[in-house]
DNA sequence: TGACATTGTGTATTTCGCACACTATGTTAA
DNA sequence: TTAACATAGTGTGCGAAATACACAATGTCA
């Protein structure tokens, strides 16, 4: 008929808390511009559960290591993606919210440039890949609801930090910068008032060159003041 | 000479993820005003490490319990207090932050009105009491930097949520409910503007009584009208 | 019934967000 | 060389919201 296998593993670990521990994971949903769109960086399950089917990045914390550097980790192991902003989302943990065991998974979100992207899958997946935000495959797990709650905090952040610079390459014109915004508030914005509030913040800065760019006038060129912050405004 | 014991555990674990894992807690800071003061409660640690120490309420999650139960239940038992606003704050998860074996800390924040507390320390701590915000004692673990980062965002969320009304009783007047934001802000308010925007939200309404308290005239006592809600407001 | 102590109220000013249209400039092709 | 092109770059006016500011109203208590 049916066999049940329950499969018992014994561990020596070296801890004074005598009760079954649960394993902690790190997700990170990637985020990125590109073709004109807010995509998602996915991976293909190499193994079960939910194998074959797409996932956010992520995996098992080491023992000995840092939350931050198992995302990273991962994120370079399943895609090869490396020097994100990554920042810490929420953490999940349903009890059943992964079939092997309980599993409480610290999610990050992060953002990248797309001129800094060499995407590819790497040994522990099976496939890595950008999706469009807005026509997702299903997703493993709880996924879908790591990417919605990344999503509103990415939103929201747009209104009082420098968060959406992280998308922008070195150096950028304000007519990029403003199509940057206009995607991902999915608005348009107007020219003169979006440029008088951008410089009123004071965290942009001319390089002194323009940008040729078609038989027109070209743009002066902008870069952020400090590429690696993301500064609270207002 | 000097003997160092290294204790070692044999757990019997049914997990497919045959590496050792981390132990999990949860940990609250639970702020209420009182005497004109933001307060935060603490428990004394019973056993090592810090043993003797104030540390923020917390515990060891439970293998088929919730999060979020983790950390009403710690609450409950080691402080008594229920029935509070409860939300996630950050995970804090260095690897050096306890000294016994790797601990990842999922950290709540909540608040509740003083006239709801019965605070008296349960089995799990040897004590348990209010400190002003102003005045901790030294904490143990990284338990400061989850109190700072707890403070930070509940000052933060005072500019878009109704999140303040959850130090108020049932009823009160508009001068305490001023008083309040008053103490969180730590600045003075004008009256007026003060009236003008808290009744503008359409948050709180009147309930017909008039509150008696000394000899001068009555004021008019308010009740939120979602009190179990945290709105976003603006 | 009058002194007291706190409640409750309005207006003027400044600031910010938002709507709105034309001139400037480098490129390219005739 | 010059004129058409395509995008870059710029200012002003209006309404809403935030802020500054002072006195009259009312119940209590002696």
């Amino acid at each position: 008929m049916l066999s049940v296998i329950f499969t018992l593993r014994v561990a020596i670990l070296p801890y004074s808390y005598p009760y079954p521990h649960p394993a902690v994971t790190t997700d990170i949903a990637v985020f990125t511009l590109r073709a004109q769109k807010l995509q998602l960086l996915l991976v293909k399950r190499a193994s079960p559960p939910f194998q074959g089917q797409w996932a956010l990045p992520g995996g098992f914390l080491n023992i000995d290591e840092e939350l931050e550097d198992c995302a990273l980790r991962e994120l370079q192991e399943e895609t090869g993606v490396t020097g994100v902003y990554l920042e810490q989302l929420y953490t999940f943990g349903k009890t059943d919210r992964d079939p092997r065991e309980r599993v409480i998974s610290v999610t990050y979100y992060a953002l990248t440039a797309s001129d800094r992207l060499k995407v590819q899958a790497a040994s522990d997946a099976a496939d890595a890949a950008w999706y469009p935000l807005d026509d997702l495959p299903p997703l493993a797990f709880d996924h879908s609801s790591i990417v919605e709650l990344a999503h509103q905090r990415l939103v929201a952040k747009l209104n009082y930090s420098t968060i959406a610079f992280q998308f922008m390459p070195e150096t950028f014109t304000l007519t990029e910068l403003q199509g940057v915004y206009e995607i991902l508030l999915n608005e348009q914005l107007d020219k003169r008032n979006f440029r008088k509030w951008i410089l009123g913040l004071g965290q942009i800065e001319e390089t002194g060159e323009l940008k040729r760019n078609g038989n027109h006038r070209p743009a002066r060129e902008y870069r952020v003041k400090n590429p690696d912050r993301v500064e609270i405004i207002r």
